[in-house]
DNA sequence: CATGAATGAGGTTTCATTCAT
DNA sequence: GATGAATGAAACCTCATTCAT
């Protein structure tokens, strides 16, 4: 652990270790102090408490992704036609890769997130981002009901695909840990969920 | 709680309640005596530790759970063709039916098991079913490969099939408390997911 | 500190000697714990918390105290004449007698709980003390005041006189170790308050 | 709080606060210097340690209560008799007055001298304010046995004389917040205490 | 079978204080 | 004059576990 650095980042540095090693829950502040080499009271300099601490440790990644996830939801809506077309660079793939890389810039962060976070304010930020998510897809599905005269799938349903598709870059994070493989994985999922979407729309089922 | 219920009976009662609302690794032993009217030492003689106490808890619904997997795999193995169909009554929706039922039968259990075992030896008891899972995804892959004459999906892409699906039940379980609507719930799923599935295996994409 | 007494009263005892000492805020369990010769755990054993230790070490000298000042009250409402006569062997100095007696017999535990109690809920026992024996006195004045057909004394004068029948027994406490001493001071105090009060009544003044 | 005001004024401000929301001991140093809009460092330019604060906090009102009272005793002492009429203008009833006004006009300071500082160097500070009254009473009650030809009444009566005398003042500050009232009252109990302190030296009883 | 007592390590947090800059 | 960082000890409390009875 290098001498130079500032408390700060040698605190959360060695928070994000042992939340990784741990989990929050069971994560010690005073082993992620003496792994810092620093007394426990310089953290509460910095940090109010522990959940403070994680806070800031994931604030900006956090902040990160769901300005992306936003703004590819905007760019969505402002089609033409609520269809979702399949090819190699179409929006939503690009989307997908995107969001891929940026997640994997901050791995440790959004593995602990996303994995590592039960016990803490964030041990159900899946189920808060779905519930975003779900209110995207409900206006899609009710556009693309519109334009193909069919009713628009359930609540569940559309509530499900939601959970799904965030578990996928979950999975992807603690499955794969090369980014160009996950880059090229999402890909393949993207397409997956997009047929079966794409499916709810068709005529006769 | 029944006063002439067995001590161990009891236990487990309380310790099912504990760790349900406060998952397994927040949950006081302490606590889930004093809830069952029974001093420390009385669950040291029944349960070798905390584990063993879930263990115990978790044992029988989730064997039951596996052999009713296993038994479904068997029977789709032996199925002349590897082509599933997509049918009310198809070999699969009956499947994931009766797991459905069996699931909320021990609806707690299962609670605890898929979503409040964090700190225990259940913890990725999901991605341990994935695994089981994927093999029997694999072997039905080559067949459905070789039957079309078309290269098998990636091994992650299996991967990532066998954990939406049991991701599908998690999130029933988690979404939706009345077995009823849970099972025909399921049933858009499966369909959802066979399509997707087959889908893999057309000639061009 | 005896080694066979059991390790409640082992912990009474030394929590008995550090309240007395630092007073309650600053006593630390650690140190009522070390020598009582026991570890932490135990002290959490037979106490909830540092409150609760306090609690029960006065609980049953406070209930005596109590009930000995309120039986007393209970006899002076019964005479006939509200008029308190003052001699050797009156009532009030033979209550008072008997409560310095008890108060002796008590004398740590009387001394934390007037004296080191700040910081615990018992912080303010004086002024909820005073608040009780007001309610008395100002009946008592009220009977009195209508027997010399005299304005009763005003609020503030009568809490305040109650609040220095108290601070009698706590400066007694603070002041003289031996009971026989202070059981012969009281007696002075109390023909002091007694003349002052009846004064009070006196019909000019 | 004024942002020009000079930090010691700023500091001294925050203390005052402090110390009388959470009395002496549980005061926190950090809380004052942030609430003062100043760093930890900067207090310690000014004062030596938390002690300090408190004492310069306290100095100049208390030397000016003391300053009153000694005058008052010399005043006192150089009457020809050393019988205290008992009337509207009496030479005590003016000083207690008089001290009355000077303890609102620095009511907060007072408070916390007399009621918050438990753990501090003042925690006994109404002892030590009784022993110095004590030995003006002493003197007194000398005089007055000799003119009357009776016994002097015994020091712990004396002692606790001066007592009441110290805790009439606390009682009206923490009872009376109004100066006009607390002055009314003042004098009440000053006849009281007077009444029976000539009742003292009255031949028989 | 079960009790009740006790262990001992560890948890998070707060605090007054110091000191280089 | 004042900052901001850091110390280090101690605070209360909780926990899973053990064991004599």
């Amino acid at each position: 652990m290098a001498e130079d650095k500032e408390t700060r980042e040698k605190l959360l540095d060695s928070a994000k270790q042992e939340f990784l090693e741990k989990g929050y829950m069971k994560a010690s502040l005073r082993t992620i102090c003496r792994n810092a080499g620093v007394t426990t009271g310089a953290l509460y300099f910095f940090f109010e408490d522990k959940e403070d601490l994680l806070k800031q440790l994931v604030e900006e990644p956090l902040k990160g992704l769901i300005s992306r996830v936003e703004s590819h939801f905007l760019e969505e809506m402002n089609m033409e036609s609520a269809v979702i077309s399949i090819s190699d660079d179409s929006l939503d793939i690009r989307a997908a890769r995107e969001i891929v890389y940026f997640m994997y810039q901050n791995y440790d962060i959004f593995q602990i997130l996303l994995t590592k976070s039960q016990g803490s304010i964030y041990e159900d930020i899946t189920s808060r981002f779905a519930d975003g998510i779900e209110e995207h897809y409900d206006k899609l599905a009710e556009r693309l009901a519109d334009e193909f005269g069919i009713k628009k799938p359930g609540h569940y349903m559309i509530h499900w695909l939601s959970h799904i598709q965030i578990d996928a870059f979950i999975h992807l994070l603690t499955h794969e840990q090369d980014v160009e493989k996950a880059a090229r994985q999402i890909e393949d999922i993207v397409v997956y969920l997009l047929s079966g979407w794409n499916g709810l729309f068709s005529p006769k089922r």
